[in-house]
DNA sequence: CTGTATCCGGAGCGATACTG
DNA sequence: CAGTATCGCTCCGGATACAG
C-alpha cells in the first residue's frame, strides 16, 4: 500500500505531464480497462460488483488498481457507506464527466466500423 | 515473422470483434504508441525515421511492430520506394483518417486539462 | 461485499548486433 | 535508411487465498 494515506489530495504535477495534449489524454485514459470503466460509469454511479460485471472479464485486482489510479487522477470518486456488508460506490467527477465527448467519438467511430465489418469483410482500403 | 506473407490482405473477422463499439475502438487504437503514431501521421505522410523522431522515445522495434499491426488493421499504408538508400513512407488510409475526430477530441480535452494544471494544482473537485 | 496480499507466467520493451 | 533477429528483464495482470 502506498495509496492509503493519499487519495484525492495529491494532484499530478504539471512537470510530469507531457507537453502534448493528445499524449496527456492518452496517459490518463489510454488503457483498455480505464476506457471501459469510464464508459460504464458514464451511465451513472455504480457499486464495485456491478462495475466488475459490466466491464467484462476484468479481475478484481485489476479493477481495483485502475479505480485507484483514476481516483488519484481526479476522474473518479469513491464513496464508502459504513454499512455491513460494506457498500462502495464509484462515480465520475466533473473532470471524469468531461471526457464524455471522447468516449462518444469512440463509440460513433466503432459503430461505423462494426457496421462495415458486418456487411462485408470491408475489402481493404 | 508471421506477418511476412499477410499484410493488407487479411481482414479482421467480425466474430472476434467485441460487440461494444467503444471496446472495438479501444482495441484498435488503445495503446499509447498507436495513438501517438496516429497523431503524427495525421499531419501527413512520413518516413520511418521522421516518424520515429516525432513520436518521441519509442524504440525502432516497437515502432515497427506497431506500424505492422496498424497496417494489418487497415489504418496505415506502407509505401516502399525501390531506391538506394531505401525510402519507406507511412500514411493513413481513409479508415485511419476517419479517426481524426477521436484524436481531435483527445487533443481538445488535453488542452483544457493542461491549462487547468498550469494555473493551479487544480486542488481537487 | 469489497477489498488486500502473493505468486507467477507472459507480453512488452530496451539494447545490441546484423542485413539489403 | 529501414528494417530483422535475439537476449534479457520488467512489470502488467490473471488466479488464488485471505480479511474486515
Amino acid at each position: 500500500m502506498e495509496y492509503a494515506e493519499f487519495r484525492n489530495d495529491e494532484a499530478p504535477s504539471i512537470d510530469d505531464l507531457p507537453p502534448c495534449p493528445v499524449e496527456t489524454t492518452a496517459q490518463l485514459i489510454g488503457s483498455k480497462w480505464r476506457l471501459l470503466i469510464l464508459r460504464d460509469l458514464m451511465e451513472g454511479t455504480k457499486r464495485f460488483g456491478e462495475l466488475k460485471k459490466s466491464v467484462g472479464s476484468i479481475s478484481q485486482k485489476v479493477l481495483t488498481s485502475n479505480l485507484r489510479d483514476m481516483e488519484k487522477k481526479g476522474l473518479v470518486v469513491r464513496r464508502v457507506y459504513p454499512e455491513v456488508p460494506p457498500r462502495v460506490e464509484y462515480g465520475l467527477t466533473d473532470l471524469g464527466k468531461s471526457l464524455t465527448p471522447i468516449v462518444d467519438a469512440m463509440r460513433a467511430w466503432g459503430e461505423g466500423y462494426l457496421d462495415r465489418a458486418r456487411k462485408t469483410s470491408w475489402g481493404g482500403f
